[in-house]
DNA sequence: TTGTAAGCGTTATCAC
DNA sequence: GTGATAACGCTTACAA
């Protein structure tokens, strides 16, 4: 059961008595051979266990069937679930994906994107950590590589563009909060080098300008998209004087820091302070209290995105497109709505 | 901005005046070279925004950096969190990760298998779905690509396994249920045909039976890793007379599920009912009520096969590894302790 | 120190 | 219908 070298076609050529040629022809289904020639080949193939190398094949027809997936960090839901709905559709369309971590820092983005070039994928799905444009034009708008962002954006740029609708979802949040009849209302921010965090922030002081409430510096803190950084930058606003008596928080995660550092404060929510956060999650309902939130399906930013990049894989002509996901508001306690 | 070809080596090589095997060498720092010319190599690398084709020196040198990741769902917080972990150490080892989705099912991972030893990975990573033995053997036990299991593994082959302690996982859960004086102890169980399912089921019998306590049939439900299939299960259970006072989930999708079907029921937890799980979760704490876990570090898991595999990879003499990730009980509300 | 040539495993373009 | 033959872009003996 050891092994030698894997079978080559030369190998599976020689077995079946034919020329590589007409071995590559066969298995490919290519040009007309006798039903006899092409079933002695596959015979062959099958007793050798042949499996063709992708590397030779792509190295010869200048395609890969390969994409490459950049996100600021796997592990996040929201990243693994749309690579799950990107994955899907590429798979469909016979792409591979070969998956980067950029680890939330400009650095490794560039170098995750110097790898996948290298691979010479066929595209790239990248949400970016927020690469300047320069930087990024020179690494890869200069070549062929087509690359569709999504959630996270370089401005004017790439074959295509997928995001949340930021704005719809903050706005729903401002909305539900004013109408709770709050007027002192909080922002919980993500990372602003991302556009989705940079988005939900100008959309935060937007809504409530509409109001005609004025934006207070205090109210606003955050800077990453974690637990920890939602737990701190909860302490830092309820410092306030006087304090918010709604949060709208930019992230599932920040939020869960939030209700850590709330619980810890003896501050309860709803009652001390209503809490509404975007993106949903699976457990957002068996929280204490059940979190308020604006919903989205993460799987289908993968999805379009990909579909985005196949499309342009396939017509290099088609213009850049931009799709927006929509976002609906989901009504639980922790804004004050009872059940 | 558009772009013709991307630079080949033999370009480099002619505008740097050099042959292709000097530039060659002048960029991978083989050989002895004056450096003058591995200057002007660089230089005409550079200015030629040169990104060598790791396409065409993977099928020269035999060897593609680059190992097989396959799971039956990236989206779920495990193996993201797994993957997060091997991404990591294969890549400060030089590796990169092509990622496939075996959608839970044999016959995707199959696929998965046999595109990633198309690809010629050099190496493989997977948690299996419960591929029998044959299948796996003649498909890549046969071959000289090194794969090492994690949390689900095919019994008796591979270059290595990485498991989470099922057993003593179970067991801390069923004695703390023990402890705080059930005797009617139920189970939710996930997919039997994985490893983990079964040894997670195989420890319940086992654990309860060390305590004079025969396990009933109708105090064991349920056959996939889904919030959906917790519910379902739990409903079963509590539907046998006399119902089960303690619940032990087999992970953490199922407790879940298990919350959401007593919420409906109106059975209390812990009063009417306790729940422990396995699996921790960032969010355990923050749940109504917080849940008693089975904790470990889901990254370690993919760390520790990465490091086995990329050893393999190293040494393919070094015999078979097996490995066990420690787990530990996280005493929270829901198995009626008190905070 | 550098160049020449062969070859990795395919597929495509020709002939026959 | 089928078989030579030449790439694809790189590395590595072996020469010089």
């Amino acid at each position: 059961m050891g092994t030698g070298r894997e079978a080559t076609l030369a190998d599976v050529a020689e077995y079946a008595g034919v020329s590589a040629s007409t071995a590559s022809r066969a298995l490919n289904g290519r040009g007309e051979l006798s039903e006899q020639t092409r079933a002695a080949v596959r015979e062959a193939a099958a007793a050798l266990q042949f499996e063709p190398s992708q590397l030779a094949r792509s190295l010869r027809t200048r395609t890969t069937s390969t994409v490459g997936f950049v996100v600021p960090d796997v592990s996040s839901p929201f990243y693994a679930a749309a690579l799950k709905g990107a994955q899907r559709t590429l798979e469909q369309s016979g792409f591979r994906v070969l998956l980067m971590d950029s680890g939330q820092a400009a650095d490794g983005e560039v170098a995750a994107l110097r790898t996948l070039l290298a691979h010479r994928v066929d595209g790239l799905l990248v949400s970016t950590v927020g690469l300047d444009r320069d930087r990024f034009v020179t690494l890869v708008a200069g070549r062929a590589t087509p690359c569709v962002f999504f959630d996270s954006a370089v401005a004017d740029t790439g074959a295509g563009t997928v995001l949340l609708d930021n704005e719809a979802g903050i706005d729903l949040l401002v909305e539900h909060m004013l109408e709770h009849g709050h007027r002192r209302v909080a922002l919980l921010a993500g990372s602003l080098r991302e556009t989705s965090g940079r988005d939900r922030l100008d959309a935060f002081v937007a809504a409530l300008q509409r109001h005609g409430i004025s934006t207070r510096q205090e109210y606003i803190a955050g800077d990453r998209w974690t637990q920890q950084n939602g737990d701190l930058a909860t302490r830092r606003i309820l410092g306030s004087n006087p304090p918010p008596t709604a949060l709208i928080s930019s992230s599932v995660e920040l939020a869960l820091g939030a209700l850590l550092a709330c619980r810890d404060l003896g501050v309860r929510i709803p009652d001390d302070l209503a809490l509404a956060t975007f993106d949903d999650a699976y457990f957002a309902e068996l929280l204490d209290p059940p979190l308020t939130t604006v919903a989205y399906d993460p799987a289908d930013v993968g999805r379009l995105a990909a579909q985005l990049l196949v499309g342009t894989i396939r017509d290099p002509e088609s213009g850049p497109h931009k799709l927006t996901v929509g976002v609906e508001l989901v009504l639980r306690r922790s804004c004050g709505c009872s059940p």
